[in-house]
RNA sequence: GGAGGGAUGGGUGAGUGGUUGAAACCGGCGGUCUUGAAAACCGUUAGCCCCGAAAGGGGCUCGGGGGUUCGAAUCCCUCUCCCUCCGCCA
């Protein structure tokens, strides 16, 4: 959420951002409203003054018995009338909150200005796409021949975007899952956290995803619980409401989690395959940082994740997302693309963002300097690191060979009891 | 699921309709004393919003929302969360 004060002394500011990401004018009446709000306030508050001082007299001349029927009478009318002013002011608070709710964040002045992902802007590059002298299989091929991956099976249990993995599929799942958690808590400085799946609407207004994009979570019947679609959600709204030491930060979480999403509005896209599932599982880097510090945290922490697919030896590219990619809470991105040698091109794997103080305001995540002044609202980042299905389809893809078997990277050999490749079955 | 008890400022915890935005204690900050520190003593110590160039003034907030009343931390309704006991349970 953006700051009312700084979006009213800001306005031509704010319109020119959001029309940099491409959407439509969503200040609205904005300013009438602002306006009429403050009128109302100043209506109703000095009425309410009036009536604590007539009160304070009323109290002091029933101290001394004598009668008061006058104020008592005058106050009467003054209650009505605060009622009438409190709530016209009260509905604008509203509208006014309805519009800012739904504002995205601001683009930092670094983001490339673009109206779609064709804008995005190529950081680097890491490692070499492999040559190979055989025709390389995508993933839902080569899965279900060696007998790990199943969407035959899962579409019955489930339905479309689900997934099952038996075997050294299930279990280099889990592989890669420790791989990353302990690679980002030794030696990144990570601290793990597990937390819940299922987290309430509040938690959801704190990081963005409510009340503008309910369509795309699922939700429990009968209750106020929702799926988490990305651990961002619960870990970020780890601090909500609490004030933090500025000595402390920044504070690095990292988490495993399931996530869920309804990938309304994707239908035929990404249909085939691992890349787009309802549920699917992630290890996520969550930091909070000072404002001064956000931007080196993001740099770093784009590293945190891109050593992943280094030590996997995965080739990827970092990419800053332009004006019009950006996702609703972020105010620049960069988003980590892995190379598939199936489609011949790089698929996002993992998505690092600062979202300064939009997601802390919402929250109301703060910070003091010093333990004494006033606390401001410190900035948030997320970055996935990584995705855990997609290094586990990367891996089949990158490192198949022409039998059909699968060549596990190095790294990762320790946390699958050693086995160094995965083969179709004999029988 | 059943039966009770709670939610007050950074913390503990008073306060049951009218100088209580809130006692007291602890903690924090400033000061006195001290070579320094501790102890002791004194002072100070919430947030948000509105008006204002500022100085300053005003409003709101005692878990959330609603109600009663001239007036609510205090009374009523409701929701959320926490605790205790019983039952069930990975």
């Amino acid at each position: 959420m953006l700051d009312l004060g700084f979006v009213r002394e800001n306005l031509d500011l704010v319109r020119r951002k959001l029309s940099e990401r491409g959407v439509p004018d969503l200040l609205g009446d904005f300013e009438a409203i602002d306006r009429e709000r403050r009128r109302w306030l100043m209506e109703a508050e000095s009425r309410k003054a009036r009536r604590n001082k007539v009160s304070d007299e009323i109290a002091a001349l029933k101290k001394q018995k004598q009668d008061a029927s006058a104020q008592i009478a005058e106050m009467k009318a003054l209650g009505s009338e605060i009622d009438e002013f409190d709530q016209k002011a009260k509905a604008c608070d509203e509208k006014l909150h309805e519009v800012l709710v739904r504002i995205p964040n601001l683009p930092h002045e670094t983001v490339p200005v673009g109206a779609t992902a064709a804008q995005n802007q190529e950081i680097r590059r890491w490692g070499e796409p492999r040559q190979f002298d055989f025709q390389p299989k995508p993933h839902w091929e080569l899965g279900p021949s060696l007998g790990i991956l199943d969407f035959d099976r899962a579409a019955k249990i489930s339905g479309a975007r689900f997934a099952i993995y038996y075997d050294l599929g299930a279990k280099l799942e889990r592989a890669l899952a420790n791989f990353m958690l302990d690679l980002h808590t030794r030696q990144h400085g990570y601290r793990e956290v597990f937390p819940p799946f299922m987290v309430n609407s509040a938690t959801l207004y704190g990081t963005g995803q409510l009340p503008k994009f309910a369509e795309d979570l699922f939700k429990l019947e009968g209750a106020d619980y929702w799926l988490i679609p990305t651990a961002e959600v619960p870990v970020t709204n780890l601090y909500r409401d609490e004030v933090l030491d500025a000595e402390k930060l920044p504070i690095k979480y990292c988490a495993w989690t399931a996530c869920f999403r309804s990938e309304a509005g994707s239908y035929g896209r990404d249909t085939r395959g691992l890349i787009r599932q309802h549920q699917f599982q992630k290890v996520e880097l969550v930091k909070f940082a000072l404002p001064e510090q956000s931007y080196g945290e993001l740099e770093s922490m784009t590293r945190d994740a891109g050593a992943v697919l280094e030590k996997l030896g995965l080739p990827y590219r970092v990419v800053a997302l332009s004006t019009g990619d950006l996702g609703f809470s972020s105010a620049k991105t960069y988003d980590l693309e892995v190379w598939l040698p199936s489609a011949g091109e790089y698929k996002e794997i993992s998505s690092c963002s600062n979202c300064e103080a939009f997601q802390a305001r919402r929250a109301n995540i703060r910070f003091r300097r010093g333990g004494k002044g006033k606390a401001e609202f410190l900035h948030t980042l997320n970055g996935s690191g990584v995705a855990i299905g997609r290094t586990w389809l990367a891996i089949l893809e990158n490192y198949q060979q022409e039998d059909g078997s699968v060549v596990i990277p190095e790294a990762l050999r320790p946390y699958l009891d050693g086995v160094d490749k995965i083969s179709p079955p004999t029988h």
